[in-house]
DNA sequence: TTATATTAGTTCCTGTTAGAACTAATTATT
DNA sequence: AATAATTAGTTCTAACAGGAACTAATATAA
């Protein structure tokens, strides 16, 4: 009987995530960009210089399809890569100035679009929701008894 | 100011998406199946025979990419596909005898599995996080203020 | 009825995904 | 130093994802 709960929690959690796809989607899509492409130009414009690993790190994409990814970026002109002085099996990745120029330009709209939609949350709320995936995300990567964080900023 | 608040929440929902996607296809991927494959297979299993087009509506898949999975699980002899006797254009996918065998041997697993997450969390703590999720989703949905439906199934 | 519009599924295209195997470079072991 | 083990990126494969174009069938309108 517990099973009905945990199970309609899951498919919130996947129409959920969808929604949030067809929303971001929309908007980047306008600029040619996917989702992809657009998070991989945010993640370097908004820090600094990356090598891929660290990208990895950074977003949800995984090294395979990095490549792909950086590929199309690069074709498009908004990425180049350079071997690294420090270790040869590694490079940098950086946006040309035609990238940064985008990031720049796209990435306020970008947040004031997004924006829009949390317009009528306030912020307690928001956070409350960011909790509630944390427990959420924690019990299905370890179930481990979510060792009792302190909650933050309440 | 607001801003690093609902990023964050986003970023919550990406990753805890993800770790789901993760949880669930250790299991999933086991058997065989594709996630895409398996929620199928327990749509038809759990209900009745439906068309394409009530698949879609049922689950996230969208139709273009759902004459693949069905080709698939019709090639592993999972499922079959047979005309509508009411609409030329419609037909009706139905488990074969190895698809029903295979879902009642499946699907208990697998709710069992997936209960596993959430041993640690009180039902209490499901719903809440389930009513974040939905507050979350109408927000992103339409923007229009969540206008306060009866919660169904309490 | 005949022309028009809609609908159900398929097909095609580009891009993403995970995972495994692979190459080259670096680090650790002996 | 020579061998072994790791690591960084790329490549490959099967499957999805979304969207547009297409075909055939049904429904609507004139």
């Amino acid at each position: 009987m517990p099973h009905t709960t945990f199970r309609s929690a899951l498919r919130e959690l996947a129409r959920c995530y969808q929604a949030f796809e067809v929303y971001a989607s929309s908007h980047i899509h306008l600029q040619g960009l996917t989702i992809s492409q657009f998070d991989i130009l945010v993640t370097l414009g908004n820090g600094q210089n990356m090598t891929p690993k660290e990208l990895v790190e950074k977003t949800l994409i995984t090294k395979g399809t990095l490549t792909g990814v950086v590929d199309r970026l690069q074709t498009k002109g908004l990425v180049k890569r350079t071997p690294s002085a420090l270790d040869g099996r590694s490079q940098i990745i950086t946006l040309t100035k035609k990238g940064q120029t985008l990031f720049e330009q796209i990435f306020p709209e970008h947040l004031a679009y997004m924006g829009k939609a949390f317009e009528h949350l306030e912020t307690k709320e928001i956070s409350h929701i960011e909790e509630a995936l944390s427990t959420l995300r924690h019990a299905l990567e370890n179930k481990k008894p979510k060792k009792e964080k302190s909650h933050e900023s309440r």
